[in-house]
DNA sequence: GCCAATAATATACAAGTGTATATACGGTTG
DNA sequence: CAACCGTATATACACTTGTATATTATTGGC
């Protein structure tokens, strides 16, 4: 211990040299834009923006696409637990969904890289990473049925398929949020009203078929 | 006139050699598939599927780009062709919604490529490819708001914001058809009246809310 | 402080890419 | 028939890509 090593915990078995798994992920989340999918990324170029030897990559992906899940999977973890913030702090008699909505639309306002990801390259890629995105939004689908559950119960309002309707809103919401994306500033706030009152739309209509 | 070409037109301006665009297009509709997308295609794999050389592309496309907005509105045009025509079939005590949902969801189930092409694509690459995109959506929002206030006022039900509930509708659809797309043959049916539910949940709580 | 092991890099290679330039072809016009 | 001109192809070039192999740090344990 007559050295100090920067940034490593000692008595840690993970040695961390330079690379970590982290660094590369963070490299390709800089460059992923609006004109730039995950799919159209190559692994020289994300290591490149690492600042990493390209076989470096290998130390800790497979491949691109291993890479490409992970992102998602940290995606969906990300948005989850803002969501999960807005649902606590909405307190119970305004619209819980609402509220949920306009946190997922200022997050996206943010312009936050991991939301991009995930609103927007569901449908390309390789099996793997279309089933990573589909997990995701699965989980998404049984939190909001789970709430629409326990709102219906509250406010003792009927509720037809909660499940169909959670998954209802839960699409609509992301695909309108990754039309969203390229959006300019002065039109963020009439969509954020738009997609409020699709749900409002949809709610109202699960509770009349009930 | 003494000789007669095989298949031009005589007296026509266009010269029509052997390459057409439509040669170049359909190439890359074969090649498209649930793992390929437009953004991974290149020229030169294009060019080789239409059995031309690569410099022929510039020919009638400036890039691969402008080709991807050509097959984006050909798709438009087509699946706005099947839509209108099962409009027009279904009887007007049918639910003209349900007839569309079912017609698209019949497409989608025989796998026509430029379908794939408009419902997965639509939030990757470049700019003037996303907007070709958001065009055809426009499109198809325009049609279903018609008719949803057609239907409104032969029914002599409420209608909430037409726009929006078309384009609530069309968003919907459209981002559940895509994940239609890897289902397997025996989870068709059952998707499909889940989509039907969904679009159902919309009208009932459109009118509602009027 | 040295050694073995492991992580990171350097180098290399074959394959593929977009496109610039030059050439051959084929139908139209004189 | 010949000259012409638009079109398709051939060739070439500089570049990027993924990855195999060899080489060089850097680390922990003795």
């Amino acid at each position: 211990m007559s050295s100090f090593p920067t940034t490593v915990q000692p008595g840690l078995a993970g040695r961390k040299q330079v690379i970590s798994r982290d660094d590369i992920i963070q490299a390709a989340l800089k460059l992923l834009g609006p004109s730039r999918s995950v799919s159209t990324l190559s692994l020289r170029e994300v290591a490149r923006e690492a600042g990493v030897a390209p076989n470096s990559f290998y130390r800790h992906f497979r491949d691109m696409d291993e890479m490409s899940v992970a992102l998602i999977d940290l995606a969906g973890k990300s948005l989850r637990q803002l969501i999960s913030e807005a649902r606590q702090r909405a307190s119970s008699e305004q619209s819980v969904v609402q509220a949920c909505t306009e946190a997922f639309m200022d997050r996206l306002h943010a312009d936050d890289p991991l939301l991009h990801l995930l609103l927007r390259e569901g449908s390309v890629g390789s099996a793997a990473f279309k089933q990573a995105v589909e997990r995701q939004l699965n989980f998404f689908e049984e939190e909001l049925r789970l709430d629409l559950i326990h709102l219906a119960g509250i406010k003792q309002t009927g509720l037809y398929e909660p499940a169909l309707t959670a998954k209802a809103i839960t699409r609509l919401v992301f695909a309108m949020g990754a039309t969203a994306l390229d959006l300019s500033e002065d039109q963020y706030e009439e969509f954020t009203r738009q997609i409020v009152v699709m749900v409002r739309i949809i709610i109202s209509g699960t509770q009349t078929l009930a």
